[in-house]
DNA sequence: TTCTGATGGTTACAAATGAAACGAGTTTGG
DNA sequence: CCAAACTCGTTTCATTTGTAACCATCAGAA
C-alpha cells in the first residue's frame, strides 16, 4: 500500500493560518506604522473604543487575548496616557479601563482606516466570493464555539441556516 | 456627525486571525503532544515528507516560513536525526535536505492524524458551508496573491470561476 | 582577473509570547 | 470567625519570534 502524503498547500489549517497571517500583517501597518502599536495594544484600544469601559478580564474575553497580553498592552497604553484605570468600588481587585481624550482621538483616527482596509480586501472578491468567505468563517466559528456574539448583519445568515 | 466605531467581533481580519489561531492551536496537539514539535518543525517535516528533498529556501517558500524559522527547524530535526543535509555539487551554499528513516516514520505516523483532523473539522459543517469556506479561502488567497499552486481538486473550482 | 552585487544559510540581539508562580482581594463552608 | 479555594491582575522566566548583521559562495561586469 502506497504511503499517504499530505499536501500542505491544500491543508485547511495551514491555509487558514497563512491567510490570516498575511491579512494581519498587512493590516498591522495601519496601527504599527502610524503609532507603533503592537497587535495586543491595537486590540485593547479597539475594544475600549468600541465599548467605552471594560475591565482587563473583559478585554481579554472580547479580544481573545491571554491575560498577560492584556496586562502588558494596558500598561503600555497607560504609559502613553491613552487610557486610565479606575478602581472598582465594590471589588478592589478590579480596575475599570477607559480611553483618555488622546486615546479616543487615536481610536477615531484609525477606525476609518480599518474599515477601509476591510472594504478594500472584500472589494477584491466577487459578490459570491464575499458571501462565501463570510458564510464559511461564520460556520467555522460556530462549529468551533469561538463565536462571540452576533452582529446585526449576521443574524439573518444564521437564522437562514436553521 | 456621530463618531464611527469598529465592531471588533465582526471585523474580518480579526475573525480570520482568531479562527486560524484556534484551529492551529487545536491542530498543534497532534505534533506537539506526541513528539514535542514546534509549528516550524512540523511544517519542515511535512514539506520534506511531501516533496522528498528540498533546500532550505524552497522549504521556506513552500511552507511560508521566514528563513530563520526554517534554519532553526532544520537544525532541530537534524539534531533528532530526522533529516540529513547533502551539499549541492554545483553550488556549495546550498544543502539538500532529506528525511531519514526515523523522520519518514514520524511523518507517516502523523499524516493520517492530520487528515483525520481536517476531516473532523469539515465534518462539523454542512455541505454548503464546507463549499463556502473552501471557496472563500481560495478566493482570498488569489486576491492576496498568496496562492501557491493548484491542487487537483481545486482546479475545477478555479476554472468554474472564469 | 577583480570588483560589485546578489544569494543561501546561520547567528546575534532585541522584542513578543506563554506558562506558571505570585500578591492582593474576595467568596465559601465549617 | 477563620481557613481554604477562587478570582483579578501582575510579574518572572524560559521559549519563540523577527530584524539585521553576518559569512561564505556565486554570478556578472569591467
Amino acid at each position: 500500500m502506497e504511503p499517504e502524503i499530505l499536501e500542505l498547500e491544500s491543508f485547511l489549517p495551514y491555509r487558514l493560518y497563512r491567510l490570516a497571517d498575511a491579512v494581519s500583517r498587512e493590516f498591522s501597518r495601519i496601527y504599527k506604522d502610524s503609532h507603533g502599536l503592537t497587535r495586543p495594544e491595537w486590540r485593547t484600544l479597539s475594544g475600549l473604543g468600541q465599548r467605552g469601559t471594560m475591565t482587563a478580564t473583559e478585554l481579554g474575553e472580547q479580544s481573545a487575548m491571554h491575560k498577560t497580553k492584556v496586562s502588558r498592552a494596558v500598561a503600555e497604553l497607560e504609559r502613553r496616557r491613552w487610557l486610565t484605570r479606575t478602581p472598582d468600588e465594590n471589588d478592589r481587585r478590579v480596575e475599570h479601563l477607559t480611553l483618555t481624550k488622546a486615546g479616543l482621538a487615536a481610536y477615531r483616527e484609525m477606525v476609518p482606516l480599518a474599515k477601509a482596509f476591510e472594504q478594500a480586501l472584500l472589494a477584491k472578491l466577487g459578490a459570491d466570493e464575499r458571501a462565501a468567505i463570510v458564510k464559511g468563517v461564520l460556520s467555522l466559528e460556530i462549529a468551533l464555539g469561538t463565536r462571540q456574539r452576533l452582529s446585526p448583519g449576521e443574524c439573518k445568515t444564521v437564522a437562514a441556516k436553521g
